[in-house]
DNA sequence: AATTCGGGGCA
DNA sequence: TGCCCAGAATT
């Protein structure tokens, strides 16, 4: 007859797992007072552990309560915050402190929306604050209880899309039912340790998993997939014309490229960012006709810092202007010598699809 | 819903 | 470099 009786078996293997491997000796735990734990919590917002404990110790020094630091200047405050950055968090301590002196006698709320309504302090830190202080039976959501939550209940989609953290908080909320009383305090600490030590973003420990069998990620081979990766920003798209002459001896012209930035040096086909470029090339290197082209099917190329969609245009019987012969960087090529150059693989293709 | 705040660790 | 980390406030 343990304590975990009755859990659900996130809530008791995970507390299991705590009693061995979790941390114990955080300097917020000893004494685990509101405001330490308060302090805390607003430190390691987007913040690692290993950077908070010296920053914890010598704030809680200097100013070892709700009431002190209500009273000490932002300046004082903010000192003892240099270097650690997000500086509105110190600006949120302490005007929070000095709420808390004027509504609740000088001490943290122990209630979840006044907590709620002091600056700095959301869902998920109101949560942490209740059940570590107070036991209280409170879900938190922080980063690490999101890849937990994610890699055991298989959630797709990246957390930070409202209708996921959505479902996530119902998660949490539905396994904080499942905790022995007594135990709210180590099942919050617990849940982030073992994000934070076990199941980590990168080669997180499986094998030595107390939940690996309650794991769905694990159990279907996902856990590098899980949780999915904040997309990247859309990349920037870069479109330009490509221009395909074939000559009367059915050769085509490329031109070098340039000696730096994509396909540098390659050959390739003469390329304009719009019409007015490209028309203002073919006048002064071919001649008229310009108009008389035949638009082909676009071709989309990715690079890794955009997307490039080349647009050929073809005309067939071209011949170079006799002031244009001695360009060096222009040359008529036969079908035979296109494997002997260096020419990017899109353009390549299109070649090869174009010089039967 | 997207942006902003911003310091350090790490691949 | 770019991404990530015990998020919340602002627009």
């Amino acid at each position: 007859m343990n304590s975990t009786q009755g859990g659900d078996p996130f809530a008791t293997h995970l507390l299991q797992w705590f009693d061995v491997s979790g941390r114990h000796d955080l300097p917020w735990q000893h004494p685990r007072t509101p405001y330490r734990v308060w302090l805390s919590e607003i430190m390691l917002q987007q913040t690692q552990v290993r950077v908070v404990v010296p920053y914890f110790e010598r704030f809680v020094a200097a100013l070892p309560d709700v009431g002190t630091l209500a009273a000490a200047p932002l300046d004082d405050v903010l000192a003892l915050w240099s270097g650690l950055g997000y500086y509105a968090r110190a600006r949120n301590l302490h005007a929070a402190a000095q709420l808390c002196a004027q509504r609740h006698g000088g001490e943290l709320p122990r209630d979840f929306d006044a907590l709620l309504a002091l600056p700095g302090i959301g869902r998920s830190t109101a949560g942490a604050i209740l059940s570590q202080a107070w036991g209280e039976r409170v879900p938190i959501l922080d980063g690490n209880v999101k890849r937990v939550l994610c890699r055991m209940h298989g959630v797709e989609g990246w957390p930070g899309l409202p209708a996921i953290e959505k479902r996530l908080w119902a998660i949490a909320e539905a396994h904080v039912h499942g905790v022995p009383a007594d135990r709210m305090a180590d099942y919050t600490q617990a849940q982030m340790d073992f994000g934070a030590t076990l199941c980590t973003r990168h080669d997180p420990a499986c094998m030595l998993c107390a939940l690996q069998h309650d794991c769905v990620a694990l159990r279907e081979g996902r856990v590098e997939e899980l949780p999915t990766p904040k997309p990247g920003k859309p990349l920037p798209e870069r479109h330009a014309l490509a221009l395909l002459l074939h000559d009367a001896q059915g050769r085509v012209l490329l031109q070098r490229r340039p000696p730096t930035g994509i396909w540098a040096a390659l050959w390739s086909l003469p390329e304009h960012t719009d019409h007015d470029q490209a028309r203002a090339w073919y006048s002064g290197h071919i001649g008229d006709g310009y108009d008389s082209a035949e638009a082909l099917d676009p071709i989309a190329h990715g690079f890794t810092h955009y997307r490039l969609t080349l647009q050929p245009l073809e005309w067939r019987g071209a011949a170079l202007g006799a002031s244009v012969r001695d360009d060096d960087g222009l040359r008529w090529v036969a079908r035979d010598e296109l494997r002997s150059l260096g020419i990017p693989a899109p353009i390549r293709s299109l070649l090869e699809r174009r010089l039967p």
